[in-house]
DNA sequence: AATAACTTTGACGATTCCTTAACAAAATTT
DNA sequence: AAATTTTGTTAAGGAATCGTCAAAGTTATT
């Protein structure tokens, strides 16, 4: 399902145990920490992926723990606090909290809003970070729309890219001719499926995938690594 | 791009109106009902993909509209509410809604809600339309178009593949020469019947079904595990 | 407007697959 | 037990699909 890692930083253990049983049953992976110090600590050995951060807590202030987080890494943080008045969530704010909840919280309401601020930050990082998509002698660069094969760039037309980028997203998936026209060309496309073989042969011969990029007779081409 | 289908149910035109503007410029279809009994007929009539649902309505109350809905149909419904206290939002949640957002509303927010919802709800349709068929030392991947024996590969003509589909897909079920015609080759089919013998002989061997691909003598083939 | 780049089409050979025919083997009936 | 029907097996011609090339058509660029 999701794998993505939480980490609880909250005094009050009931607290603490109620987003850890809520969060695992929605597929999270979540650990505890129950002071500022220790959850730091944890979070610098192992970054979450998101910080559920209690305004008060034994040791250090919620908010300097969130400044320490913060300014190391780029961690989503939303504080949970008693409920306060504006000033006080405008401070959390400003010390670097992407968001704030106030106890007593609905819990499907804190999953949703994780779930808001991690989708948050996979677009973001999607965008401007680059997570190159690597298949064998191919890596794809979607940000600069590029394929280097070998550290070598082709050039591919835009037919030819998303072709390619299609196949390569998604690894041993059959696709047929019709389909492809669907997704790359548009629903509205009348010509002949064979101009889906004429693009696969170039992939083929530009991107050197010859035994990779597979015709499945009768039924369309699909890529298969290795 | 999207074709996805939003009913929207709200009684305030000008709400609905930034919905339908909103989420039509992001690709969606998008259907306005102002009173809850219209936008129940207007579901059942034409099922969108997603519900969004106001809280108080001048007929019907908003829960109530989304238990009709939820009984019926699996629509993943977002309810629209003045903001509200907890209870509210629990009652809202428990009447079956699988996101609440408060107004005033973001209208970005909103259609980030939406796209997430959907999201979730692909997966878990593909999920379990995606489940591999494992039939004995057999384990079939439909996405993949291919059919693994013993984590060899086999390579399958159509025919072949289809056939066999077929019948791990219906085990003990007798089928009829002319059936498996009608089914894999087409009602038009004007060939002789043999013609399945030989693509049955053809599976035995390449799957190794010796004893399990049974011949009913007289009458057609069936698929017999263990 | 002219040029270049890209996409699409048509044709033809190569490959793969399907079907038929013929005969052998097995099961059922006479 | 012989005859008849049904099925298993093999081989080969024909049909469908695919790979490839060249060229025409389209779109973008200079």
């Amino acid at each position: 399902m999701e794998d993505k890692k939480i980490l609880v930083i909250e005094d009050e253990k009931p607290i603490a145990d109620i987003l850890k049983y809520g969060f695992e049953k929605e597929g999270f992976q979540v650990r505890c920490a129950y002071t500022g110090s220790e959850g730091f600590s944890m979070a610098r050995r192992e970054p979450p992926n998101l910080v559920l951060l209690d305004w008060m807590l034994p040791d250090i202030n919620g908010v300097d723990v969130c400044r320490m987080l913060t300014e190391q890494y780029r961690i989503p943080i939303i504080m949970l606090t008693a409920r306060g008045t504006v000033e006080d969530k405008l401070y959390g704010l400003e010390s670097g909290a992407d968001d704030y909840i106030t106890k007593p919280f609905d819990l499907r309401e804190v999953v949703a809003r994780v779930r808001t601020i991690l989708r948050r930050f996979d677009k973001v990082r999607e965008a401007s970070e680059e997570a190159p998509l690597v298949c064998g002698h191919l890596t794809v660069i979607e940000r600069e729309h590029s394929v280097y094969k070998h550290d070598e760039l082709l050039s591919l037309t835009p037919k030819e890219y998303e072709l390619l980028i299609c196949f390569l997203k998604h690894p041993r998936q059959v696709f047929t001719r019709t389909a492809l026209l669907d997704q790359i060309w548009g629903y509205d496309f009348a010509g002949d499926t064979r101009t889906v073989d004429i693009h696969v042969q170039r992939i083929r011969k530009k991107a050197e995938l010859d035994g990779m990029l597979v015709t499945v007779f009768g039924v369309g081409y699909k890529y298969v690594p290795q």
